[in-house]
DNA sequence: GAGATTTACCTTTTT
DNA sequence: GGTAAATCTC
């Protein structure tokens, strides 16, 4: 058979075999930039032009963005029938399967998605009818709880294992735990509602418990896909083996190397069971690296060099030369933003565009000081990772109006949306919530309460509201609709800061725009929340090219020309949570080497000698544990004294002993002596005796 | 019982 | 720098 693609010509022995073995398990190990996307794409447009309709494909990835990129790749390559794939994540999977078959297993086809925000409403006002809230003030707060749980199901243990584990402190309200997980399990089936963790369990239960369903998936989906196959856990694990099993077509594609999402449950060791879970499997090493130069591809592997876990996989380039990456060490945050800055703008001078840069860092908040300096100088930018639209107070309220359309027995959306109205409080709406739960018609039975004056107007209103969403319209429409509603609520409650939280209201409605009914835009929010915030928006709008921020989780599968990652002190990354767990250490090592493997040609470090911690203001900091295991292979930053004369030409060369000064650091001070030309000892009021150099210290006369 | 005000707390990462 | 429990006021 002759093929449109020339694949031996386009891809290396090692891909190729993976994209020749088409029937079969097969494992791919691919290490970071050895052309794993490039190997899924191609093996996609392979099946299809070998004949395989593309609806019988599946191709399971991490994010949904990450499958329309793949496909749409390979529609370029072969022809638009590969867009017809059936892609995305598991929980989109899931949640599309379950729509169909939930019926098996008690759930109507309309039930409600929980993101993590509702579920820890949920597990909240459960905790408070059981009388766990004000007994001790010991027991975790929603968010533990919510963790705990969901850590349990995903990795498939007890909740005592969990506890024992992760959070010993809690062993004491063990029980209590146990008892509330039963209630949470029990109150989710019974008002209709999944969340996360559901989807996938859930999903399962049908699997195991229904032969014809598995053998129905088997044809349905006759060749199964699977990329970042290190960051699955016990559970999707057992979902892939029941969906192939029909006829054992399925491709896992990983690196353990690059596993960073133990907190949800992952394991990396996932994949290397794979093989015994599917025996006969086929096991193909992608080791050459097409990304990174080599100076960047020996600190990398420095870094897992150091990992107490590894399966051996040495990464290579035929890349020649390249830059030794950067090692800046800044006096804090705001010289590193200045240095960052800095470097960006020369780099743009010399021709890499912006959107080919990336700042990379452990947590969003991480940034916020380098976002500062970015606006002030006008360098456009994006960030990825954090807060989320759907995560905010407003965005919800309004959700929850919508919520209730498709499921009027969603209790937590009733309360939220009760709560809103002036004069309803946790009482009344409470006993409003008793009232409409075991009426035929909710809606209809909201104008029928006998309310007291002091809310009944309120409480008409939202009748009213009702009464007109019940029409058919398009979600943009009711949507519309609802705002008239909300907008004197959301001006009460929001009123302090509501015209910047009106950007996000009017981005919602233009998301909804695309959407052909509520039930639908619901489920996308959850599934696939749409990260812009508002600035990102603008951003968009505004420039076409702009610098790219990002936590290193959200950067994940990206590359860029050149890459910082900041903020390398311990505490800050490696994570201070983290500090003191060798298991944790090693995730936040693994998180290291997917920062550092992100770049092509520039890498630079930096790390902040102080910084702000939350609780104790501005702290001293330890360079992090990572670069002193790669300081070999860095080239540390020197400031030309060209910049520095004109900064700080205020600044004067030299001190008088006696003379106060004052020192960012360190605080007040007094003179002693010169001891170098440009090298002053200072006795501080607090810090002690301090030599400082004059090029770095910025030193001022009180 | 609701609403306003104050205090305390704690901060990863994401489907 | 944000929210959630605790306390105060109407």
């Amino acid at each position: 058979m002759k093929y449109r693609i020339d694949y031996a010509n386009e891809l290396n022995p090692a891909q190729l075999e993976a994209v020749r073995n088409l029937f079969g398990p097969v494992l791919v190990i691919a290490g970071a930039g050895s052309g794993k996307t490039r190997t899924l794409v191609y093996r996609v447009a392979r099946l299809v032009e070998e004949g395989v309709p593309p609806e019988r494909i599946l191709l399971l990835t991490f994010t949904r963005k990450a499958a329309r990129e793949m496909l749409r790749r390979a529609a370029i390559l072969l022809d638009e029938k590969c867009e017809n794939v059936s892609g995305g994540t598991f929980h989109s999977l899931a949640h599309l399967m379950l729509r169909q078959y939930g019926y098996l297993i008690g759930y109507s086809r309309n039930f409600t998605i929980l993101d993590r925000g509702d579920a820890e409403d949920a597990i909240n006002l459960l905790r408070t009818a059981l009388g766990l809230a004000d007994r001790k003030r010991r027991f975790p707060r929603k968010e533990t709880i919510a963790s705990i749980f969901s850590m349990a199901v995903n990795k498939r243990i007890s909740l005592e294992e969990v506890v024992t584990e992760e959070y010993p402190h809690f062993l004491d309200d063990l029980e209590d735990l146990a008892r509330l997980f039963e209630h949470y399990v029990r109150y989710k089936q019974e008002h209709q509602l999944m969340d996360y963790d559901d989807l996938l369990v859930n999903w399962y239960r049908v699997l195991k418990g229904f032969p014809e369903v598995r053998r129905e998936i088997g044809r349905r989906f006759e060749f199964i896909m699977v990329d970042e196959y290190q960051d699955t856990n016990a559970l999707q694990a057992e979902i892939v083996r029941f969906m192939a099993e029909e006829h054992g077509n399925v491709m896992v594609v990983g690196d353990d190397s690059q596993s960073i999402y133990a907190f949800r449950g992952a394991n990396f060791k996932n994949i290397i069971k794979f093989p015994k879970l599917f025996p006969g499997t086929k096991i193909i090493k992608l080791e050459e690296n097409y990304r990174s130069r080599q100076p960047i591809l020996d600190l990398a592997n420095t870094v897992i060099e150091y990992a107490k876990e590894k399966y051996t996989k040495c990464l290579f380039t035929r890349l020649e030369g390249g830059n030794i990456p950067v090692l800046y060490k800044a006096r804090d945050e705001a010289d590193q933003s200045r240095f960052i800055a800095d470097r960006i703008l020369e780099l743009r001078e010399e021709g890499v565009p912006l959107s080919e840069i990336a700042v990379l860092f452990r947590s969003a908040y991480h940034s916020f000081d380098l976002e500062l300096e970015l606006a002030k100088r006008n360098i456009p930018f994006v960030k990825q990772g954090g807060m989320k639209l759907i995560e905010t107070a407003h965005i919800k309220d309004v959700v929850a109006h919508l919520r209730l359309l498709v499921n009027p027995y969603d209790m937590l959306a009733w309360n939220r949306v009760l709560l809103l109205i002036e004069g309803i409080g946790p009482k009344t709406s409470k006993r409003l919530m008793e009232y409409l739960k075991v009426e035929d018609d909710p809606f209809e039975a909201l104008s029928r309460y006998s309310a007291k004056p002091s809310f009944a107007k309120g409480l008409n209103k939202l009748a009213e509201l009702f009464g007109k969403l019940r029409q058919k319209l398009s979600p943009e429409e009711k949507l519309a609709l609802l705002y008239e509603y909300y907008e004197p609520i959301f001006e009460r409650v929001y009123y302090d800061d509501h015209p910047k939280r009106a950007k996000d209201l009017d981005q919602l409605l233009a998301i909804a725009h695309k959407y052909e009914t509520v039930e639908d835009f619901l489920a996308d929010l959850a599934l696939e929340p749409p990260e812009a915030s508002v600035a990102e928006v603008e951003a968009l709008e505004n420039e076409d090219e702009k610098l790219v921020l990002s936590t290193v989780h959200s950067a994940k599968g990206l590359e860029w020309h050149s890459v910082f990652v900041i903020s390398l002190a311990e505490g800050r990354f490696p994570s201070s949570y983290a500090l003191g767990k060798e298991e944790s250490i090693e995730e936040e090592r693994r998180l290291f080497y997917v920062a550092v493997t992100r770049a092509k040609e520039n890498l630079f470090l930096t790390y902040p000698a102080t910084y702000y911690s939350p609780g104790e203001g501005r702290i001293f900091s330890k360079p992090s544990r990572f670069l002193e295991e790669v300081k070999d292979k860095l080239k540390p930053w020197y400031e030309e004294e060209t910049s520095f004369i004109e900064e700080e030409e205020e600044v004067s060369s030299s001190f008088k002993p006696g003379e106060i000064v004052w020192h960012p650091i360190f605080g007040e001070g007094k003179v002693k002596r010169m001891a170098d030309i440009d090298k002053v000892v200072v006795q501080f009021t607090s810090a002690g005796e301090r030599t400082l150099h004059l090029k770095f210290a910025r030193l001022e006369r009180l």
